[in-house]
DNA sequence: TCCCCAAATGACAACGCTATCAACCTTTGT
DNA sequence: ACAAAGGTTGATAGCGTTGTCATTTGGGGA
């Protein structure tokens, strides 16, 4: 239920004493704009034409068309989104929830891509964060989200990552009937729109460069558990070293949250272990440029010391010294494509589609061959893998 | 006016041969929410009591007020804000509005404290970039902006950095009636709500913190020029430089324009100067930490060989190595307060207010004393100056 | 030429709320 | 006890669209 405002002026601005009982108040949009019933008149025909040419509705003849347009762009018309939406019981908007503050970086690319398929769907974009971030754990309550979904009335909304494995909530949005597309989900759902990357082929192929480089002993700073994509990423790590026979030191794993502090704790306790590890993969970017700055911290050079991969390709990554080898998560595109099928289904009333995207390497200055210890190799083995970069 | 939006699929459902004429469409909300109709018919009142208890409105009984409240809750009652704006003449939202993709942890935090704001105040938050960023100047038309304007109706718009300072664009908002609020801009205009960082002094008090160090050979990294803050950080330098009798070697001055990138270009420049400069005062942190990047990339020790500053107490300033010393512009803060002026001036027609907020130094690990040259001093001369953090 | 069907168009009732203003209660003062 | 002055309440008319369904128009074939 709607608090109560703190009542409007309306009443503190009008004077007691002020006969004319015309309301002073006024901070309103200035000029009245025109309305569909101009537009009918001045084109000669009903207000429904009006409604059917601007609507893109077949079945108005062609002159009629275009003598409406002609009218309506000379009258300067814009339909008004409100009484569209009540009229038609859809409000041509759609909600962008978040949740972690620490991670905009990843929520930035999201909204661009989540912007630019609004724009041309001309569908409007509500963002949106949830649930106490700061509170760490927890989550959104599912009542939360859907307080925002009846009260802004959005036709849909897009869940990015841990958001989209919230059964609770992803129950109730199918409760009141809100369509819903997740962005990194830890599955994809068949009845929802969503997209994801492949993750773990893409951290063994991170995996892979590091080991054809000579690297045997590399650490792993894995990411928020509760993203999906933490394990996926963990996983590609373990599978790239089993390939190459190469035994995991349990010591050389630790837990982090996507951060930049984490990585840098990661890093700082990983760094500490005897024999040191020759390299850190990190489950994301963030995290990796924490352990590039905690090396640094110890007085150890990156990459002669260590070398240092990370995942995402976000901006943090051409900003550190030296930049990032990582894998780029391309998600303008991924949010893009999702947030289409979803304005696709609303419109259509068609059934959701699920995508996956490829990571492609970018590789950078932040790995080089081990040190020679003992049974260091100075060169790579081989060139770096790189996986084609495509949508399915 | 609106282009013709692709047909909606009512028509290319529903089957030429079906009989029924029931549509078979919907993708919608499922349960139909209660309305302020049988809100009122449960509490026996008529909806216009209803509306009254709703908007906080005075002279409704208490005990009719509880009663209302009462069966509101139960229903599950949200009154439709589509409803609300059509009938009312104002939708109840205002619109963030952006240029710059490159500072976007700028918009980031203004988000935040407008999106609070918002929240506080029951209003609804539309995040909007325009002029196109990646095309460098121009920015973005009038037009575009009083096109997003009159297309979703929103009460009034906050304009960040550079758009504040857009005469043509501040023009037709005017013209148009549209309240505005203006997060930095070059000057306070009096008709305006506005917020605005004490960049002047803050900058000094960096310039004071190296030169208390025993910097004298200090360059700086200019700012996008379009935005104001740009020149008052250069004047603050200026500044602080003249009060101290050092006298400034105009070939320590250079370009950038508040990214990554150009803090490195003009950091590389600065340190193939000689006599090479002995500390960088970059105009924002994200120069500052291209800087660093630089000065990593020649082989030059941060802050050993090379102090640097940046401005801002943005994330990159944290992520740094070493992390910055700086001044925190509160962002936040300043969002926060400027949108909750305009709020108010949108409830109460009241006069527009303009802020100014404090920018206390941070102190980190990127500055320490000149390497002893010929005239090196070791130990900075006094304690650093701190400028207390208040809002004015 | 006339009829029939589909295409084109319009009339009008929602949609759920706020604004206006009249009407109805309470007080308060005398 | 009675009026005047407020406080409280409700009836009703919009707000600017879309949805429904009826009506008009335009051809093409018999």
């Amino acid at each position: 239920m709607r608090p109560p405002a703190p009542p409007p002026a309306r009443w503190r601005t009008r004077p007691r004493d002020n006969p004319a009982s015309v309301v002073t108040y006024d901070v309103r949009q200035g000029a009245s704009r025109a309305t569909i019933n101009e537009v009918a008149t001045g084109a000669g025909v009903s207000i429904k034409t009006v409604s059917r040419v601007m609507n893109g509705e077949p079945n108005v003849r062609r002159a009629t068309r275009e003598r409406v347009r002609r009218v309506a762009t000379e009258l300067g018309y814009e339909p008004n989104p409100q009484a569209r939406a009540l009229a038609g019981r859809r409000t041509f908007s759609i909600g962008l929830l978040y949740e972690n503050p620490h991670e905009f970086g990843y929520v930035q690319r999201a909204f661009e891509g989540v912007f630019a398929a609004c724009e041309a769907g001309r569908y409007t974009l509500l963002l949106r964060p949830c649930g106490d971030g700061s509170r760490g754990a927890g989550g959104p309550s599912a009542k939360e989200v859907l307080g925002f979904v009846t009260q802004t009335r959005v036709d849909g909304v897009i869940l990015t990552a841990p958001l989209g494995d919230d059964k609770a909530l992803l129950e109730a949005l199918r409760a009141n009937g809100t369509p819903v597309a997740c962005i990194a989900p830890r599955e994809a759902d068949p009845r929802l729109c969503s997209v994801r990357a492949r993750d773990r082929s893409a951290s063994r192929a991170l995996t892979e460069h590091l080991l054809s480089f000579g690297h045997r002993r590399i650490a792993f700073i894995n990411g928020d558990p509760r993203h999906g994509a933490s394990a996926e990423r963990l996983a590609g790590f373990r599978e790239g070293l089993r390939a190459a026979a190469c035994r995991a030191d349990e010591r050389l794993f630790v837990d982090g949250g996507f951060d930049f502090p984490s990585g840098e704790d990661g890093a700082r306790r990983l760094l500490g272990i005897s024999p040191r590890p020759t390299a850190i993969a990190a489950a994301n970017d963030e995290m990796a440029a924490g352990a590039i700055a905690a090396a640094h911290a110890l007085g150890l050079r990156v990459p002669a010391d260590i070398s240092v991969v990370g995942f995402d390709d976000s901006p943090a990554a051409s900003r550190t010294w030296p930049p990032l080898t990582t894998a780029r998560q391309p998600v303008f595109e991924m949010a893009q494509a999702t947030t289409a099928d979803l304005i696709e289904q609303l419109r259509t009333a068609g059934t959701p589609r699920q995508r996956v995207f490829d990571c492609p390497l970018v590789l950078r200055g932040s790995v080089a061959a081990p040190a020679a210890r003992k049974s260091g190799r100075a060169e790579p083995q081989h060139a770096a893998t790189r996986s084609a970069h495509a949508d399915s």
